[in-house]
DNA sequence: TCATTAAATTGTT
DNA sequence: AACAATTTAATGA
């Protein structure tokens, strides 16, 4: 079994394609890994791949002119991401670097813009994954005025298991309470305090570089009593 | 397979 | 922010 076929096989835009259109994206992707912590590209550089994660965890990050880190997005297996600089055509305006092992699907770009021009499958699922990641960052904006830390971590880690942006994610998603504390733009005891709160409310369980969800619903919901 | 060591993650001050 | 404790991963017998 060839695994580029797999790679596509397990896509959800791929289930939107014609035959002649899987057969021309299948002749465009390629595979490859990054070790924990890699940058898969710098802010600054071009990246002429729509890219896909098959396993791991990326995050779409930059560094301020202080010094001091931000992660705006983490992507989970089979989310994709980077139209935005293909479609453009221009270099990435942010760093994309792998939590932890990660293996990438890569989309090369002429395969990527004729999907565009030609596929309505192709268009339909843009779309809707553009509408998705809009509303969670209208979203990310209200609750970072909103919400107490405790409801902002439960947000954030719900938001690692979009169905709609990262069909493939399971219940627990590798990640440390560093790059947690990162995402949701929170120090990292503060976190802790607010995984441990969680945890005592049995809507998930902690682990090392691990978080076990149980109740997805429930912290996507969740409100401080 | 088990023991030792190194590295990374989490807890605490 | 720095240090200590804990857990995992890697190495070699």
């Amino acid at each position: 079994m060839n695994g580029r076929i797999d790679l596509l096989n397990d896509t959800v835009w791929a289930r939107e394609l014609t035959a002649d259109e899987l057969d021309r994206a299948r002749r465009g992707v390629s595979e490859k890994t990054f070790s924990r912590g890699s940058y898969v590209c710098h802010r600054g550089d071009r990246l002429d791949y729509w890219t896909g994660v098959v396993s791991g965890l990326v995050k779409i990050s930059a560094i301020s002119v202080t010094g001091k880190a931000m992660t705006f997005a983490g992507v989970g297996a089979g989310g994709w991401f980077g139209e935005g600089s293909v479609l453009k055509d221009e270099p990435r305006r942010y760093d994309l670097v792998a939590i932890g092992e990660t293996r990438l699907a890569m989309l090369s770009r002429p395969v990527f813009m004729w999907l565009f021009e030609n596929s309505t499958g192709f268009n339909r699922f843009l779309v809707r994954q553009l509408n998705e990641r809009l509303g969670q960052f209208i979203a990310t904006i209200e609750h970072d005025r909103i919400l107490s830390p405790k409801t902002r971590v439960a947000r954030h880690l719900a938001w690692l298991f979009n169905s709609v942006l990262y069909p493939d994610t399971r219940t627990h998603i590798d990640i440390g309470q560093e790059e947690l504390a990162l995402l949701a733009g929170l120090s990292r005891q503060a976190v802790s305090k607010a995984l441990q709160s969680l945890e005592s409310e049995r809507l998930l369980s902690v682990e090392h570089g691990r978080i076990v969800v149980h109740d997805l619903d429930g912290l996507l919901d969740y409100e401080e009593q």
